[in-house]
DNA sequence: CTCCAGGTATTTT
DNA sequence: AAAATACATGGA
C-alpha cells in the first residue's frame, strides 16, 4: 500500500508480476485485459437485469460510474474492450496512481484475472447445467470491491423482494452518498462508514429500514470505522472457517450474510449462502431439489463443484433472469 | 387475504 | 439444541 501525496488516498499495491495487459489508449482512455473467456455484453447484460442499482448506470454500450478515492471522486465509462474493457476518464484526475486504482478496481469488480475454463468443464458435466457454458459465455463473477458497501448491501437485502431492496438502497445513496454531476446527471457513490455512523436511525426507519436493520447498519459502520473490520483484516485470518466466524460475531452479520460477502468481495473461490431464497429456487428450477426444505441434496450437488462454489452459485442467480425469448432450464 | 421475498436475533419449547 | 416468532413492506 501507498498513499498519493497529492490526493491523500490510499493506492493498492500491484502484484509483483501483473497478469492484466493494459494498453493506454490515449491520455484519457486505456484498456485493461481478461484472462480466458470474457463477455462484455453478458456482464452488461447482468448488471442491467430487470433492477435499477444506484451505484452505476447503464447505457446501450456502457456502464457509467463514479468511483471515489480517498477525497477525490472520478467519473468512468466501462465499454467492450474485445476480450476485456475500454476504459475513459470522463472526469476527474487521470494521474498514474488514479489509473491504477481504476485498474485494480474494475480488474476486481468484472473478476478479469479468473479463467472460467475449468468451471465450464465442470459444468458441463453435470446434467442440469451443462447447457450453462454456451448459454452464459464469458459471464463473470460480478463483484462488489467495497466491504462497507457489499455488507451494508446484504443486510438492507435481508429477507426482503430484491426490487424494494433497491429502492431502499437508493434512498440511502441519494441520502448519504457523494454525487458526481455530469452532462446533468448525478452519479452517486456509496456512503462512507465514517457517514453512516453519524446516521440517525429515525431516518433510516424513514427509509424503510426495519429498527434492527438500521441498528446492524450503523453497528457495521461503526465496525468499519473503527477498524474493527475491514479487507486486510479479514483477509490475515487463516482460513474460511475463521472468517466467518469473525463476521458473523458481528450484530446483523448471519451465515448468509459473511458468505455472500465473501463471495462478492473477498473472492473467496468456495462460498455458498445457505438459506438464499433465490438459491434454493433455482435449485428447484433446475430439478436438483425436489422442494426448498429439501437442502440434504445440495450438499451434494456442490460436491462436484469444489473450488468453484460461488461461480455456480452466481450462474444460478444468472438463470432467475432469463432474457427476453430464453427458456428457463 | 395469504404467502413469499437473494435472513437474523431473540424468545420459547 | 431445536423450533417458533417478530421484523418491514411490496408484489403475486
Amino acid at each position: 500500500m501507498e498513499v498519493s501525496q497529492k490526493t491523500g488516498c490510499v493506492i493498492p499495491a500491484l502484484p509483483a508480476s501483473w497478469p492484466v495487459y493494459m494498453k493506454a489508449v490515449d491520455r484519457n482512455t486505456f484498456e485493461i485485459r481478461a484472462n480466458g473467456h470474457f463477455s462484455f455484453q453478458e456482464c452488461h447484460w447482468y448488471l442491467n437485469r430487470e433492477f435499477d442499482d444506484c451505484t452505476y448506470r447503464i447505457y446501450p454500450d456502457r456502464v457509467r460510474k463514479a468511483l471515489r478515492i480517498g477525497n477525490e471522486f472520478l467519473l468512468i465509462d466501462i465499454l467492450d474492450g474485445g476480450g476485456g474493457l475500454l476504459v475513459k476518464i470522463l472526469s476527474g484526475d487521470s494521474s498514474e496512481r488514479c489509473i491504477a486504482y481504476i485498474r485494480q478496481y474494475l480488474t476486481d469488480w468484472f473478476d478479469l484475472e479468473t479463467d472460467v475454463e475449468h468451471f465450464y468443464r465442470q459444468l458441463s458435466t453435470s446434467k442440469p447445467t451443462s447447457y450453462m457454458p454456451e448459454r452464459y459465455k464469458g459471464l463473470r463473477l460480478l463483484s462488489i470491491p467495497d466491504f462497507f458497501e457489499s455488507i451494508a448491501w446484504c443486510i438492507i437485502g435481508q429477507q426482503i423482494n430484491l426490487r424494494f431492496a433497491y429502492s431502499v438502497k437508493r434512498r440511502l445513496v441519494e441520502r448519504y452518498g457523494t454525487a458526481v454531476t455530469y452532462k446533468g446527471e448525478k452519479y452517486h457513490t456509496f456512503p462512507t462508514p465514517e457517514t453512516i455512523v453519524c446516521a440517525d436511525p429515525l431516518e433510516l426507519r424513514e427509509m424503510q429500514f426495519s429498527n434492527s436493520k438500521a441498528a446492524y447498519l450503523i453497528g457495521v459502520a461503526k465496525a468499519f470505522s473503527d477498524k474493527t473490520l475491514n479487507k486486510q483484516k479479514l483477509l490475515s485470518l487463516p482460513d474460511f472457517e475463521s472468517r466467518q466466524k469473525y463476521l458473523t460475531a458481528i450484530k446483523g452479520i448471519g451465515v448468509w450474510t459473511a458468505n455472500y460477502a465473501m463471495m462478492k468481495t473477498l473472492k473467496e473461490r468456495s462460498c455458498i449462502p445457505f438459506g438464499d431464497a433465490g438459491l434454493l429456487n433455482a435449485l428447484v428450477g433446475h430439478g436438483v431439489l425436489k422442494d426448498k426444505q429439501d437442502t440434504a441434496r445440495m450438499e451434494k450437488f456442490f460436491r462436484k463443484f469444489k473450488g468453484w462454489e460461488s461461480y455456480l452459485v452466481f450462474y444460478l442467480w444468472r438463470s432467475l433472469s432469463p432474457m427476453e425469448g430464453e427458456q428457463v432450464s
